[in-house]
DNA sequence: CGCCGTGTTGACTATTCTCAACCCAGGTGG
DNA sequence: CCACCTGGGTTGAGAATAGTCAACACGGCG
């Protein structure tokens, strides 16, 4: 998970908290992920496959603020303020579990590194959404796009989802839309773009990025505001995912799109 | 501070903080709210006057990510990830006060009820930045207006800035337009649309909300994520000012715009 | 076979940006 | 006292960016 990467826990601590989590649960794609009904306060970790979190505006438009990748939680809000919950969607099949919050309260006044280690992991989400601030008010809609297509690249790597320049996004084009505040139209338009300078390849959700610095500088991207470690960083072998399968550094570790539940 | 009205800490606790900061320093208006040079890994607390974090692009835009009002901190990313500095600049004079980590990390360890109270700080903060990702993504420039404008007012209101249905709002239609992600002339065209509508007055930055409730309609705002307690929320009389000077509930409780040290 | 969901493209419209004036108030220096 | 400068704010006109509507292609699936 995302605190493995962040503060090298120990293999003891790490067991120490898979051992809390209740049971691991799937939601099938296109389906929210439910609480268990029992206890409203609880915190949600994706394990493997992609979910997005969003908000609806009450005249229909959906933002979607996050991209969720395996080791993110989904309720770092809820902790506190229990009230102001936002939507979570799987992308592909996801298995997540649940931790309640006394669990996992006590988890963290025990256990200093685990403690700082979810401190860190929401401090990286907020560092995500300052990024996702300045992209959405300053960046053009082919910089933007690219700026996400990076982002979405070098945290898939930080967990050992890539396979040298490619990456799964269980995206449709609608859905990047909804993610960068454009229009399904102008997202294809923009994605033709960014084809025709050869940057990418984007084909049966497999990205493929054919010139990462030059990608990057036609984001502005800087992936510093990610937090990587040095060798989270370069990843040239897969990181051993640890928590859930021991064999989940697979690019396309989900399954194919078809579907499922509807929203 | 925001700490106050998101746990209603006791007097001692209060007092406890206030013990724990370095003494309160100055910034003037368009200048950096530097940390004091001996600890890199502080947290600064605004106390009176208003700042905002913002982060540049490599040629130059700039987005304003967050307005910053008393008793907001401007550091949470620090705490962990030293390396993901933001800028801070003041638009008022702003009286604030730095906490040396290890300290602000004794408060928390030995006392819980800081500890909520700071953690429920931070996830006010995120829940104000998905909600302005939504605003970015999904408002047309009217709304978004419409929408930062409610929510200064209700962050104000909540911390004893307003008087009736104004309250100061220190920013230029440049500084808007940095906020939004809008040119300057489209924000200038968007506050007239506003005031054509009759449902605010901006001048000599002074905000005046002329009918709350429509330009909440306008705007899709619900003030729901802010967390406002109930009695916050209403605060016909002023809320005392506790941290700081204690007589700080005025309107206007900054210096007028004049030329300070340029940025 | 026909019906999705998804991607692609064209044509037109709307929103937003840029450039360029101009105004006004306050401050500064003669 | 006035001339001048500067930093806002306001407005117009034209250009660029992005959205909408509509059509069509393609593959999977019933």
């Amino acid at each position: 998970m995302r605190m493995k990467q962040l503060t090298y826990l120990s293999d003891d601590d790490q067991t120490e908290i898979v051992d809390a989590f209740d049971p691991p649960r799937k939601a099938l794609a296109k389906s929210g992920l439910d609480r268990s009904q029992d206890h409203s306060s609880s915190v949600r970790f994706i394990q493997q496959g992609f979910a997005y979190r969003y908000i609806c505006l009450p005249d229909g438009r959906q933002q979607i603020t996050s991209l969720l990748v395996p080791g993110d939680s989904c309720d770092s809000l809820a902790l506190a303020a229990p009230n102001t919950e936002h939507g979570i969607c799987a992308l592909t099949t996801v298995t997540f579990s649940e931790i309640k919050r006394p669990v996992l309260v006590s988890l963290v006044e025990n256990n200093p590194r685990i403690a700082v280690a979810l401190w860190r992991s929401f401090l990286l989400t907020e560092a995500m959404l300052y990024e996702r601030i300045a992209s959405l008010g300053q960046r053009s809609a082919k910089e933007r796009l690219a700026h996400f297509l990076c982002e979405v690249f070098f945290r898939c790597r930080a967990v050992g989802l890539t396979s040298g320049l490619q990456c799964g996004l269980p995206l449709s084009q609608g859905d990047l839309g909804d993610t960068l505040g454009l229009s399904l139209v102008h997202t294809n338009r923009s994605l033709m773009a960014l084809r025709a300078d050869r940057l990418i390849k984007l084909e049966a959700r497999l990205l493929t990025i054919l010139d990462l610095s030059r990608l990057q500088e036609t984001a502005h991207f800087n992936p510093k505001y990610l937090q990587l470690q040095p060798d989270a960083a370069s990843a040239a072998r897969p990181t051993p995912a640890r928590l859930g399968s021991s064999h989940a550094s697979n690019v396309m570790a989900f399954d194919h799109p078809h579907r499922g539940a509807h929203a």
